[in-house]
DNA sequence: TTGTATGCGTTATCAG
DNA sequence: CTGATAACGCATACAA
């Protein structure tokens, strides 16, 4: 690999000057510039960011440690923070939790991780949550600033992530003013706060409408299509079904209307369904699933500019949350006046 | 940060014994070796692999470039090459070059993802395709070692893929074995050479079962779903419809299934649907999609692997080819015995 | 068995 | 304006 000693050498300079012209931290003659810049690019020089960062004690890297980056929604944020951060001028090393894969929290490759991270000097990371309900204690294990993109953070950590409580608001809404009276919800697992978020925030719209939630409209799921499927069942054999219901995923907003197929009801004639996630499925399914877009690369871009902020010292809300978005496809109607149920 | 001489003068001894101990180069005596073991967790040493590898000019940090982070493909395979080349001691960084969203590929991106791997002194990289349908150009200017993963590279570069043909032969078969005997395709783009790869491995099977492959059969597609709903309707309006429908991937299936339906054609009892990539979308679709599963992780694993033989300078081979699985669910059965088309 | 000293590629201080 | 030179944290050849 060529140093600044090769280029110095090939430019007759010392490899202070070369330093220089490099940095613009002196100013350097017109000639000296142009004889040390055509050496740099004879000889092609690249920096050596080891050694840089050694000497300046300045380390531009930035982990991001991922709880799980075949997540749906991680790809995204990814992208939002390595554009970043990478525009300007910090490496980002990536380390992957896997918490699906092992169906729990591996402290292990947490622990292992944080090593990586800090024999690297990276300046802190990013932690982007996935599933776990709880990252609270993993802040007591990291040693550098972290910034929690999409977790379940405390109040104490620095967190950006969306706005459960709005995005559920919006849902009902949609559904109240198509006409809707009668409207069930799917949950998703209730170990989750954010779930109980949506749920409130469902049930503010429901009752400033003048209209009840009964418990049995408010089915636990666990995010997955087979449980879905079975609490649609028990949904639709109720003696006063609902005419809308309310799936706090995408896939389960499918088993939904697959349970719905089974007993010959179309939607959204027969019966509305809203998701949430606006994951592929949603939108490839037939009919396509009106549901809620979560602002992904946009948590991406505000944890990036935020950690940026943060390293800086520039004071930060703790806790930072975006909108959703309603996006409209086909899946919600007008509830028919005289149901056939 | 605590560096070995704070280590060192906790203990009692030079720093050359604590790089000893740390690295079990030298033989050192059992009380110093506790003596320095006490002080390196008692400061909580971590050491500095800025310093380390500038030392050793060893720098054991391996570039991820991904086409786009947020391609299907791509997490799955990132998923796999961090696992494999954390544990081992590797560091990884990361560049996304989001293909997807600029519609095109950006060179620039590509040349200052590259600054950033050449400076951190990357050993090589591992470049994560997604849409591109060629690469190859790419190689003249990246001057580390590159192996290509899911990716249209050169016989003459190391690549990790899957076998197309194999894949669309697996499909065929299928298809084939319930009974049919008119089988369409609706192709990905055409300007990739694994879309013709996966059209003769359908056809070598049609010819081995004595069938045809009509060119009134074969329907160009762009992989999306709006073009694949209309290729269907023409196929349906076909004098002699076919009566199994193989797309080229699941949303194109997923459209596949939507005409149907706007035909009154129930799948799959009046005709058989297959995919590909084993999507969310295939599995939550009603009918659920039966496709063809690319081996992500597993080329994930084998390009990690192999790019840490091609750095120990083993001998490789430039190309290999994982197998795909079909993946059998609800969207094929045997034909009507009398369609009633 | 343990310690001293040098150099990896930079930046930056201080003379010249 | 330019050039020696020290130091960053570590590994290691060599000395003790």
């Amino acid at each position: 690999m060529v140093t600044i000693h090769d280029v110095a050498k090939l430019a007759g300079v010392s490899i202070a000057t070369v330093s220089h012209v490099l940095n613009g931290t002196k100013k350097v003659s017109a000639k000296t510039e142009e004889k040390v810049k055509k050496a740099l690019s004879d000889l092609n020089y690249v920096p050596n960011i080891a050694a840089k960062s050694l000497k300046s004690q300045d380390y531009k890297s930035i982990g991001v440690i991922a709880e799980d980056i075949k997540a749906f929604s991680t790809p995204p944020i990814i992208d939002a923070v390595c554009g970043y951060l990478n525009e300007r001028g910090y490496t980002i090393t990536l380390c992957n939790l896997r918490t699906y894969s092992h169906s729990q929290y591996d402290t292990q490759l947490l622990i292992s991780s944080m090593k990586i991270l800090e024999s690297s000097r990276a300046r802190g990371a990013i932690y982007i949550g996935a599933a776990s309900p709880n990252v609270s204690f993993i802040r007591s294990m990291i040693k550098i600033p972290v910034l929690f993109a999409y977790s379940s953070a405390l109040e104490s950590d620095y967190s950006i992530d969306y706005d459960n409580y709005k995005a559920a608001r919006l849902a009902a809404m949609h559904l109240v003013s198509q006409g809707h009276k009668r409207i069930a919800i799917i949950t998703g697992a209730l170990d989750q706060d954010f779930v109980h978020q949506r749920i409130m925030g469902f049930q503010s719209v429901i009752m400033e409408a003048g209209l009840t939630l009964p418990p049995e409209y408010i089915l636990p799921g666990n995010w997955n299509y087979n449980l879905a499927y079975q609490q649609t069942c028990k949904l639709l054999d109720l003696a006063e079904p609902p005419t809308a219901i309310f799936a706090m995923n995408d896939s389960m907003a499918c088993a939904v209307i697959a349970a719905c197929h089974k007993h010959g009801l179309k939607v959204p004639e027969d019966l509305s369904v809203i998701g949430f996630d606006n994951r592929s499925c949603s939108a490839y399914n037939t009919p396509a699933i009106t549901t809620l877009g979560i602002p992904l690369y946009e948590i991406g871009i505000a944890a990036a500019a935020s950690f940026l902020k943060l390293l800086e010292g520039e004071a930060l809300p703790h806790k930072q949350l975006l909108d959703c978005a309603l996006i409209e496809r086909e899946s919600v109607a007008s509830p028919r006046q005289y149901p056939n149920l």
